[in-house]
RNA sequence: GGGCGCGUAGCUCAGUGGGAGAGCGCUCGCUUCACACGCGAGAGGUCGCAGGUUCGAAACCCGCCGCGCCCA
């Protein structure tokens, strides 16, 4: 026996915390992660990893990510070893410059420093981003180490690399040039938080609670009240009811609004144009109090009749919604909140220069004077928040760069329609195509520091906007001098680009050939817009094909209470500390085998059981090599390809059930059915393997060494050690470090598990007549060890039984080692037993009552026919309906007769 | 307001038309020669509620209730 098996006797657990870095060091070194960019993508597998954020660390959503992926990359490149010529494998690793987060986090830094970037000075602060993200910026890749990813470490990306942002660059240039791009006056979202617009995919809506007021503003009683004639004042002043401070002759309208310091910047009232109530009003003019502006009345369908009175002020400088019913009907837009979160001249000089909140006291307070709120109430709304700083959204009219999204949706919809990229599961298929149905532009510049600058040059002089790659000598149209946009990109556009910039486009590289379009895109539900959609319209515009054939939206998992895990509450787990705690198989195997639906809640216990799986394996692993090699030598314990072999029932068994779990692990792992891979390779090993194949075969495998080894036991080793070999093989991708380690033993040649074929299920094995005569014993095995049990029958006494059952011939002596029994012969011992259990096939007579308490045995029984007799009646009610009989599958009746008599000869055998 | 998902044993979840399952927890037993992160046995469920389809519903359909998430 060598040395490393001598040492593998005293490992009696799986110690992850050791094993785990040695394996990781293994697999760096070897270079397998890299692969060679040849052949073509058709062939080869590739996956494009959702880059983390540059300053980020690992937490339970990227643990499953990577959990998956590199499931799906492990199984694909032992796959791929079996092609030939073999085809190549690779995950592209990288990170991304995520500029807001990243700016804020410096920002902060610095501020704790005393300083600003404002301080600074933008270059400065810029190669300050750098310096941190040389610091900070690799945690999460060493992170993705320690899950047993095998990203190809060697080539990681960033998305601010110099070719990156080349191609960056490039893209804006081109789509600019086609006119996707353009420069506009737009409402947008302004966050006040970061000092940055920010699209609307990154704002975030809350329930609050706020006061909505009812406002009173009078109608102008000029000349277009003869239109109308005497209705209006009507009109107006059903709507003021109870408001009681109507002036003048005109009458008035009430709107209701819970921004109140937003009036400052009306410029029309609308109603509904199918809302009777105020048909007359529309073309008339309101005056807005405080300011006195004119505002037309007009008709829009946006208007909720039944909300309020039905009146409507608009703001079209700020309210997304107001600003789309200005542009219908031609509105001016005041705007009377800057970017500096205060009112603006605009305002009027009593506001100007107050904050926002502010100015809302102060509005209340002279409408107030003035009697125009005639109703305050407590009022539930959707309020905007940035998704990045926390702060609450101030919708503004802003010059700022969009992208038009009319033109790139619908080729991006059309592939998922047609199947050119498959969104699993399909149910988001229907919300992404919504999406791309309702549209709406792009803005792409922030006012930020931190990203991709925009490649756009105004003129000084003229004010000609010049957009090129490199910076033009002087203006194109006068020749003047020229400055750059101040503002960046969205760091999404870059991201945008991930696939295929990754991989050297524009250029023609040999890696974008072998390696593009990627297969799969594995990401969280709540980016489909975001990055997914965008990474699908970039990539058909750009390279005239979708990026991956396959989206998969993984599960969301929350904190043990079914909630989002959220650092605030606490209620976040750290990954890192599980795998420290539990192994990093463990934390695979559980964060896979919870992911069934949607949303699933961390469960500690599937963890747990992923850490039992690996002890277990290791175990069996090492109970079967050392037995082996001690009774063996080394030379013989060779796995041998099973089909020559002399067999026993229980190892066609076993191999029987091997290759149906082969080709069910495998096939699960292409339906990214990732739990049920995991629990059924769970079940295999500890319910059949472990539990019953081990203990059946465990006296052939004696520990003593210098024994020849007989014909029995050098096939039993070969079958042993073929079944361990292929279960950790087919295993790897899920759990691959105890598997490696495993490797280390059950292969001789040294090479790494992780580049070895993966299992092909051996169809000519399945071996059904096998399997039913196991699961006979096994039944029989586990109701005389219930027996045992209920009759307190100590576990080293051996009970004397006579079999009086059909279908035992091959495996009588594994019933009686197993359940403890001494089978004695029919013609030895006739005459009635002390008593008689039943099991498939007939029953076994115990002979002795010695040593057990059969009075117990007698009231379990009397329990057992209780339970059989009420079975009984239930199938013969079902057989007993005509129904049933006639209407009933024939094989379904005649499953429901054999087991009626079935549980007939039971209870006759009780 | 619209959409998606979920509701099954004490807990977390499988099960999608024909005998209610797993892991953990619980009870009892076990130095049975791999594993005590172990082994064996067991208790525990009107499958959210109400209706419908069907010979037959945990599953399919309709409605309701509760929880979570997304979009407007």
């Amino acid at each position: 026996m060598s040395e490393r098996i001598k040492e593998l006797e005293d490992r009696t657990r799986f110690e992850p915390a050791e094993v785990e870095p040695r394996i990781v060091e293994r697999w760096l070194s070897s270079g397998l992660f890299h692969p060679e960019p040849d052949g073509e993508a058709s062939a080869n597998y590739s996956i494009a990893i959702p880059p983390p954020n540059v300053t980020g660390s690992l937490h339970m959503g990227h643990a499953l990510n990577v959990s998956v992926q590199d499931t799906l990359i492990r199984y694909h490149r032992m796959k791929s070893r079996m092609k030939s010529p073999p085809t190549r494998t690779k995950w592209i690793l990288g990170t991304d410059h995520a500029g807001i987060a990243t700016q804020a986090q410096v920002e902060k830094a610095l501020r704790a420093e005393g300083t600003t970037r404002q301080e600074l000075g933008r270059e400065a602060f810029v190669a300050r981003v750098w310096e941190w993200r040389e610091h900070y910026g690799h945690t999460i890749v060493e992170q993705f180490k320690r899950l047993g990813a095998s990203c190809d470490y060697s080539e990681e990306r960033f998305t601010l690399d110099e070719d990156y942002a080349r191609a960056v660059a490039e893209v804006f240039v081109g789509l600019y040039e086609k006119g996707w791009i353009y420069r506009d006056r737009y409402i947008v979202n302004w966050d006040p938080g970061s000092r940055s617009a920010i699209s609307d995919l990154e704002v975030e809506e809350r329930r609050e609670t706020d006061t909505l007021y009812s406002i009173v503003y009078d109608l102008e009683a000029d000349g277009t009240v003869t239109e109308g004639g005497g209705t209006v004042t009507e009109g107006g002043g059903a709507v003021t009811e109870g408001g009681g401070t109507v002036t003048e002759g005109g009458g008035a309208v009430t709107i209701a609004t819970v921004r109140p310091e937003t009036m400052l910047g009306d410029t029309a009232v609308a109603v509904h144009p199918d809302d009777e109530r105020y048909r007359d009003l529309v073309g008339r003019t309101a005056i807005l109090p405080l300011v006195g502006r004119r505002l037309p009345i007009v008709a829009d369908d946006y208007v909720k009749m039944d909300f309020g009175t039905g009146q409507l002020k608009i703001t079209p400088a700020h309210d997304p919604n107001d600003f789309d019913i200005g542009r219908r009907h031609d509105l001016d837009q005041v705007s009377v909140i800057g970017e500096d979160g205060r009112m603006t001249a605009e305002a009027g000089e009593r506001f100007a220069g107050l904050t926002v909140m502010e100015a809302r006291e102060a509005v209340v307070a002279e409408l107030e004077r003035e009697g125009r709120i005639v109703a305050r109430e407590e009022y539930e709304h959707e309020v905007p928040y940035s998704h990045r700083s926390g702060e609450r959204i101030e919708p503004l009219i802003s010059l700022q760069w969009f992208m038009s999204m009319d033109e790139p949706a619908g080729p991006a919809a059309e592939a998922v329609r047609d199947g050119r990229v498959r969104i699993v599961p399909e149910n988001h298929r229907r919300v992404y195509l919504d999406w791309m149905e309702n549209i709406r532009p792009w803005c792409i510049s922030r006012q930020l520091w931190w990203g991709h600058r925009l490649p756009v040059y105004y003129c000084e002089t003229c004010g000609h906007v010049n957009v090129a790659l490199a910076p033009p000598e002087g203006c194109g149209a006068c020749g003047g001098c020229v400055r750059q946009e101040e503002d960046v990109l969205d760091t999404w556009f870059s991201s945008a680009l991930w696939p295929f910039a990754t991989l050297g486009w524009p250029k023609d590289t040999p890696e974008l050939k072998a390696f593009y379009p990627t297969n799969v895109l594995s990401t969280a539900r709540d980016i489909l817009f975001l990055w997914v959609a965008r990474m699908i319209m970039m990539g058909l515009e750009l390279t005239g094909e979708a990026p991956f054939s396959d989206v998969y939206i993984h599960s969301v998992i929350q904190a043990p209470d079914g909630r989002r895990m959220s650092k605030s509450l606490g209620t976040g787990i750290d990954p890192v500390d599980e795998i420290e705690r539990h192994g990093a198989d463990a934390v695979r195997f559980g964060l896979l085998a919870m992911s069934s639906t949607q949303d699933v809640r961390y469960s500690a216990e599937k963890i747990q059981q992923g850490q039992a799986l690996a002890n277990k394996l290791f175990n069996a692993a090492r109970f079967a090599l050392t037995r082996i090699h001690a009774s063996l030598g080394s030379q013989a314990a060779q796995a041998v390809a099973p089909a020559a072999l002399p067999r026993t029932v229980e190892d066609r068994w076993i191999l029987s059930r091997l290759a149906q779990v082969e080709a069910d692990t495998a096939a699960r792992i292409e339906d990214y059915d990732f739990s049920h891979a995991a629990l059924g390779l769970y079940d295999f090993v500890y319910g059949e393997l472990c539990d019953w194949y081990l203990e059946l075969v465990k006296h052939r495998l004696p520990d003593f060494a210098d024994e020849d080894p007989d014909d029995d036991r050098a096939a039993l080793a070969a079958t042993l050690l073929y079944v361990l070999r292929e279960t950790v093989a087919m295993a790897h991708p899920l759990i691959p470090f105890v598997t490696e380690e495993l490797w280390t033993y059950l292969d001789g040649t040294g090479e790494l598990l992780a580049g070895c074929r993966y299992p092909r299920p051996q169809e000519h094995l399945i071996d059904l007549e096998a399997e039913v005569v196991l699961e006979r014993t096994i039944e029989a095995v586990t109701l005389v060890r219930g027996w045992r049990d209920s009759v307190g029958a100590r576990a080293g006494l051996i009970v004397p039984v006579r079999l009086r059952a059909e279908g035992y011939e091959a495996t009588a002596p594994l019933l009686a080692r197993l359940a403890r029994l001494n089978l004695s012969d029919d013609a030895s011992a006739d005459g009635a037993g002390v008593a008689s259990i039943p099991v498939p096939g007939g029953t076994v007579e115990v002979l002795s009552g010695v040593g057990l308490d059969l009075g117990a045995a007698e009231r379990r029984r009397a329990a057992v026919r209780e339970k059989l007799l009420a079975e009984i009646e239930r199938v013969q009610g079902k057989l007993a309906k005509t129904g049933f009989v006639e209407k009933a599958p024939k094989a379904v009746v005649e499953a429901e007769r054999e087991r009626l008599e079935h549980l007939r000869a039971k209870l006759a055998a009780l």
